[in-house]
DNA sequence: TTGCTAAACGGAGAATGACTCCGTATACTG
DNA sequence: CAGTATACGGAGTCATTCTCCGTTTAGCAA
């Protein structure tokens, strides 16, 4: 890539950061392009649609994601606690800006998704928690990794369109372990 | 009401419940109008919001719902089953236009929105129906009815945004309420 | 019937946001 | 340093929301 095409990439990239955790991830793209002083011409070009953009916004996600599963995987703290502690990091993750919980549960099932395989990251992580749990036989095995997302999906999106409080949004989290705890 | 807006009034209310069957609740509000033969201004007049015109069209709404909860409540058919069939009911009802579920759960928590009172009668609907369960002692008694319609709301708006099917639906409907059982 | 007036109409157009097209500018290469 | 592929940028189009105000008309009273 040109020099001044990459510096304008990063730029991009930057404002949009700044931006979509100013106004939420429908801010407007014009906005992000004026503010990174480029024309909507530039932007469009490096970022065809807006999930592109999205995409390379949560590039630093994954390691964070990795690391949380990994942590509920190895913790020997009861499975309520653990999983609790999992979903409501998940939740956090999607909901770090508004209408984040709507981009990325519907496009877990978009495979045409520009965030797609993020998406991906984030199934195969709760899969691997909820592996774990199966194993251990606490955890009902008639449900898969990619409906629980979609649950914890949906109670993100009404916290984050409602604006509720992470103490309401644990107690819906709460609800739903116990749906998935077999004990 | 003069004659001719009493009319037009009801052309629109007509008109609109033809569109958001189409095109969902986010249809343009023009092109309402458009089909109506009434110009933007005469439709704004009547409805000055988008929710204004929503609530004219589900006015049918409450006696269909009260139906389904006054047989939730008189139902002696297991728990589960019951609370599934009221639960699928619930979730078809705010469903029945795409983009429903989203304005639902959302107006319940505010007051201001001009649907909220038929929000209200969804969720007093469902708290008679957690009540008999509460009183039986078969439900936990730490949730109120709005969360539980909260996190109803959540499935439904996955299940909508996503395209789901009954099946799968209902799948996620077992979860909640195996969350929601004590026994 | 006619004339008056409050009520209602309707469409032009302003404001916002997505997205494109293409003439212009410039970073690299040889 | 000249040539060219690459990239820029902003004017402009399209879609949608929503308003303003000059025009029309329903309903009423004489």
């Amino acid at each position: 890539m040109r020099a001044d095409a990459q510096k304008n990439y990063d730029t991009i990239v930057a404002t949009a950061t700044l931006v979509f955790t100013e106004k939420g991830m429908d801010a407007p793209l014009d906005e992000i392009a004026t503010r990174a002083d480029v024309g909507p011409g530039t932007l469009y070009r490096h970022f065809p649609t807006r999930e592109d953009l999205i995409d390379a916004v949560i590039k630093s996600w994954i390691a964070q994601i990795e690391a949380a599963a990994h942590d509920a995987v190895l913790s020997d703290s009861p499975a309520r606690e653990v999983l609790l502690s999992w979903f409501a990091e998940y939740v956090a993750r999607i909901s770090r800006n508004k209408g984040g919980p709507s981009k990325f549960t519907s496009a877990m099932s978009n495979p045409q998704s520009p965030i797609f395989s993020k998406c991906e990251v984030l199934r195969e992580a709760n899969e691997r928690v909820l592996d774990r749990f199966r194993v251990e036989g606490v955890i009902r095995a008639d449900i898969d990794s990619l409906e629980v997302c979609r649950i914890i999906g949906g109670v993100a999106m009404v916290a984050d369109q409602t604006g509720l409080d992470e103490l309401t949004t644990a107690s819906m989290l709460g609800v739903v372990i116990d749906g998935l705890l077999t004990t």
